[in-house]
DNA sequence: CAGTGGTCTAGACCACGGC
DNA sequence: CCGTGGTCTAGACCACTGG
């Protein structure tokens, strides 16, 4: 852990200690350089880490300061780490229907940088939400970059697994969603009528060396569509 | 314009010139620093700024790399600069509905941090992609923020306006979406079935003193959803 | 004009990758 | 072991805010 990493999470346990309110200004720049004892980049870095994360705004010439609460019960587009993370805050319960390893469609092969006809597995799980039946998902991964999944890895964390197995880690990733009629195929497994709307949320991983290892196609239940996206201040 | 900025600009068009490709490998650092004449973190604050916008990544011990390009024609979440901005690749055409001082109700002083009863003004507009009717947005703007507005205004940048008459600048926001059953106006202003979902796109825009100044909610026509999010390197 | 955050430097040292 | 990016420092100077 980084110095600026502990300084952020220690100010970010601050503001919660002290109950600070939407506006309320923080400690300036030069008394957190000699609380901390640090020099004023590792300040800045820490405050860099709280404004993307959406706690704090900055002001040159008035300081910096604590932004509105957010909304509980949204799942944060920023923190990517796989379907399943994201929704850790519900009580939720997944089914793996099937672990098998296929050929590359061109779409895949398109998705995974890979030719057609290469290995890949493919995994298909249903995620319910509080007894809801909320997302249907289909998620391709490189063969040649994870040599082997089955259904007992699937049922516990496929990124953990391949992380401690391969040292393939979750570098960066692209999302794109869109609404789409569901499929006869859909409909049923997400108790909908065929052509109801779906959202359909496509995620392509990155290793830490540019590989895209996973490409996922999930289908979400209208009634478990409730994302947030922001703390983005600048450009 | 600071000197990392235009060093980010300048390797960004290096990789178009040179049509560098999926993880090809950039300069290394020493490099860029001699050819640029500056100092190690203007290079870092340069790389930093493409890796956030999804152009690169970085990995220590290895170099710099390009990222795989993204899919043409969906909306980047990461850039928000209200609805019209973000839809400008596109043959779009707006027409303004309304413009109205009204008191605002429980759910939009919640959202603008007011009081309910205070002074808002409301702005409906909707915008047509290709000549399909593509979204429905009524904003609020706060009224104590943004003293005057009128129709002639909303049919321009509101944004603009507020910006040069008041100084008053979109800083920062958070955005929320879910998937909605669309009420009797909101299916007949974008040619649907009162009762088929549409997008519900929530906005808030704050200036760069921390006041929430437009509430803004939009109604997406089911086609008109295609979003992308990404290029989020760090948890 | 004083007080705030933002940029930039030159350089030490660290962490990781790969030969 | 060397080459890469990442952290951190101490300090100069700049840009914006607000009385």
């Amino acid at each position: 852990m980084t110095k600026y990493q502990m300084i952020a999470d220690a100010i970010q346990q601050f503001i919660e200690e002290k109950q600070l309110k939407t506006n309320d200004q923080l400690p300036i720049m030069t008394d957190l350089m000699a609380h901390f004892d640090v020099s004023k980049s590792t300040i800045i870095k820490a405050f860099e880490v709280l404004e993307i994360k959406g706690i704090i705004y900055q002001r040159r010439g008035s300081g910096s300061f604590v932004r509105a609460p957010k909304r509980p019960y949204y799942i944060n587009l920023a923190h990517q780490s796989g379907t399943g993370k994201d929704l850790q805050n519900f009580s939720l319960s997944q089914r793996v229907i099937g672990v098998t390893m296929i050929q590359a469609t061109k779409e895949i092969a398109e998705n995974l940088l890979l030719d057609e006809g290469d290995s890949v597995f493919r995994v298909k799980r249903v995620t319910s939400i509080q007894g809801l039946k909320a997302v249907y998902e289909t998620s391709y991964y490189n063969a040649s970059a994870v040599p082997y999944l089955d259904e007992d890895i699937a049922q516990q964390s496929i990124f953990a697994y391949i992380k401690s197995e391969y040292q393939l880690e979750h570098a960066f990733s692209d999302s794109y969603f869109v609404l789409e009629e569901s499929s006869e195929l859909i409909a049923e497994l997400l108790e909908l009528n065929t052509g109801d709307l779906v959202m359909k949320y496509e995620e392509i991983f990155y290793s830490n060396d540019g590989v895209a290892f996973d490409y996922s196609i999930s289908y979400y239940h209208p009634k478990a569509v409730r994302f947030y996206s922001g703390g983005v201040p600048k450009s």
